[in-house]
DNA sequence: ATATGTGCAAATGCTTTGCAACGCC
DNA sequence: GGCGTTGCAAAGCATTTGCACATAT
């Protein structure tokens, strides 16, 4: 129960050929630019459907707008994200994971679920 | 430049008289039921200023809610907080701090800064 | 055939802004 | 009195949804 459409394929293409997180609207406009336009409504409800799937990694912004990336790693990691450019290295972090369990354990919290985003300049994004 | 006006002042007031994060949309409504309406305008307009100035913590919801909280501690902090009633305790973490400072280093990455909260449920909320 | 997916446009929901009235300093 | 502040309503934005039409299986 989940189409092969020419739309979806289209948007997966496009994640392909992109290496950093996109907001919807940007993908929905690199279809356009790739010349597979889809229409904005489609993009959103993949994007949501893959990364419920877990076939691409969503962040969400400190202004609250999601961003998309097709991962890379299947397990749980994190990233460093340029925050002028978008690029991202993914990476894990095995000590921190063990860290906030503990912490949580501490305070009698279960169920731990946790986030940890490093924004930055990349090099090429240095200040001066 | 900033003037104490009441508005000012009864927000304060209202995160005060809270423990936990609260949406600018909750705290317009608390101060109402407190006997002291105040534009939902204005509860954002201060809550920026009082944020940038570091006076309270935002965090961002998966879902692009801002959620302000009156800071416990001055300094760089992190959250655990319980999914099922808010419920927040705070706590740092220097190592990790440091670790992710080593981590961006390695990539060349600048002027670093980064997220971190935990989320699982409370003594009072575990499951079962 | 038929359940799904898509496009379009209207609807949401949070947050921001323009502007005239208002009130600290 | 002057300038930051407020209220209100309108504007913005990202995202979601209703619905008729198209389409993969």
């Amino acid at each position: 129960m989940q189409r092969t459409t020419k739309q979806r394929t289209a948007i997966l293409a496009a994640l392909g050929r992109q290496e950093d997180f996109r907001t919807a609207q940007q993908i929905h406009e690199d279809l356009r630019a790739a010349g597979d336009p889809v229409a904005l409504a489609t993009v959103y409800r993949n994007l949501q459907a893959l990364a419920s799937a877990g076939d691409v990694d969503v962040l969400t912004t400190d202004d609250g707008e999601a961003i998309y990336r097709q991962c890379e790693q299947a397990a749980h990691h994190h990233h460093l994200v340029c925050r002028e450019c978008g690029r991202t290295v993914e990476f894990q972090a095995p000590q921190m994971e063990q860290w906030a369990e503990q912490i949580a354990a501490e305070h009698g919290f279960t169920d731990i679920d946790h986030t940890m985003e490093v924004f930055g300049l990349c090099p090429e994004h240095s200040a001066r």
